[in-house]
DNA sequence: ATGAACTTAACGAACGTTCATTAAACATCG
DNA sequence: CGATGTTTAATGAACGTTCGTTAAGTTCAT
């Protein structure tokens, strides 16, 4: 065995061109630029992969490995419902803030995905900790649709971080409010007004 | 004079771009494939504009144009500040319904947009209704940053629409909840509950 | 007859991909 | 242990296609 504890080639190539396709997606990037990325000819790639796009569904998969758990972990630690928002809130906003590649992808996911790869990406990478989110959405806010205020909590951290580079630009911008800390603070402040006591409607 | 009342040529080269910009992205989309849509031959789309980019920026700034008035208007009639901003909430998820076009240039523009095209687009396009939603935050939540409550509004109508695609793949999901006015519905709920009184902290 | 609008043809570059080849790593066995 | 054959990973060259773009020629209203 070569690759021991170390990290195999094909590791190697999707590590180096998950960036590459995160900031210039998939048309954007030539087998070549990875190629050059990984410092090896073009024609190596084929080996590890049938073509460009086996490669980047690759790449989305690897990149997006793992990235549920810690949202899942963060809701379920014990507490009062506010309190496990608030651990949920955080993580998020901290895991998206930590990588930016990952949080360029889903867009691009979300907007290149064909019915196939948003429903893999549904199933495999969000339905657990949503499914987390669903039901502590259903206790918190009992009177609300449980999906809509889920993806509403997720709309409170995630458009600010997603438009971060644009909101620069407009009005009352400062550079605090770009800071996942903060993010999740105001969310949390706000949700947690909406969901103070047992949710009048 | 050959345009008259009718559309020019020009015209006519970025309406049929932007849906294939949208759907695609900028290099997901050849000049062939824009010349082929209006039945000319690439070549002459540089009688009308100078290289690829110049004719992606045309059309950028032909779907942005006036997409923010309606925005500014709506806010801008008088009433309660409630009344104003569920005015503005159901213009914005009604305006992005019927421009999916629009939604889909938006979010890419935000990822592949540079510096200088994302300046442009905050001050042309999204400063005016911005400033208007901004001054209204102020009124309707004053113990909170006015800049962090305008985009949270925005985020509670935005992100719904923006991942719809996906949602649909997600738990207690159901066609009525990707409606542009259940949206603006849902989110007034939440702002209303929000901001129902002078907003305590 | 002039200029705008468009065509046809072609350019060099870059694209994804295939191919034959090679060097190293590995397994097998006398 | 060392010679053997096999597998793996990578190379460099090349394929056919498509890309953005340019040049020269045509049509046609003014």
């Amino acid at each position: 065995m070569v690759t021991q504890g170390l990290i195999s080639t094909r590791e190697d190539i999707l590590e180096r061109a998950i960036p590459l396709f995160a900031r210039l997606g998939f048309h954007g990037v030539s087998m070549r630029d990875i190629a050059a990325e990984v410092e090896m000819q073009a024609a190596a790639l084929y080996h590890h992969f049938a073509d460009k796009e086996a490669l980047y569904l690759a790449a989305m998969a690897y990149a997006f490995k793992d990235k549920s758990v810690v949202l899942t972990q963060a809701i379920a630690i014990p507490g009062t419902p506010l309190e496990r928002l608030n651990r949920f809130v955080e993580t998020l906003a901290e895991g998206m803030g930590r990588d930016p590649d990952f949080l360029a992808l889903l867009q691009r996911e979300r907007i290149d995905g064909n019915e196939t790869r948003l429903k893999l990406l549904a199933e495999e990478v969000f339905a657990e900790p949503f499914d987390a989110l669903l039901t502590l959405a259903k206790e918190i806010a009992p009177a609300h649709d449980s999906h809509m205020v889920a993806i509403s909590i997720c709309a409170l951290v995630m458009y600010h971080m997603e438009t971060a580079p644009m909101r620069r630009f407009l009005p009352g911008w400062h550079t605090t409010l770009d800071q996942p800390k903060f993010i999740a603070k105001h969310a949390m402040a706000l949700l947690a007004q909406l969901f103070a006591d047992g949710d009048q409607k």
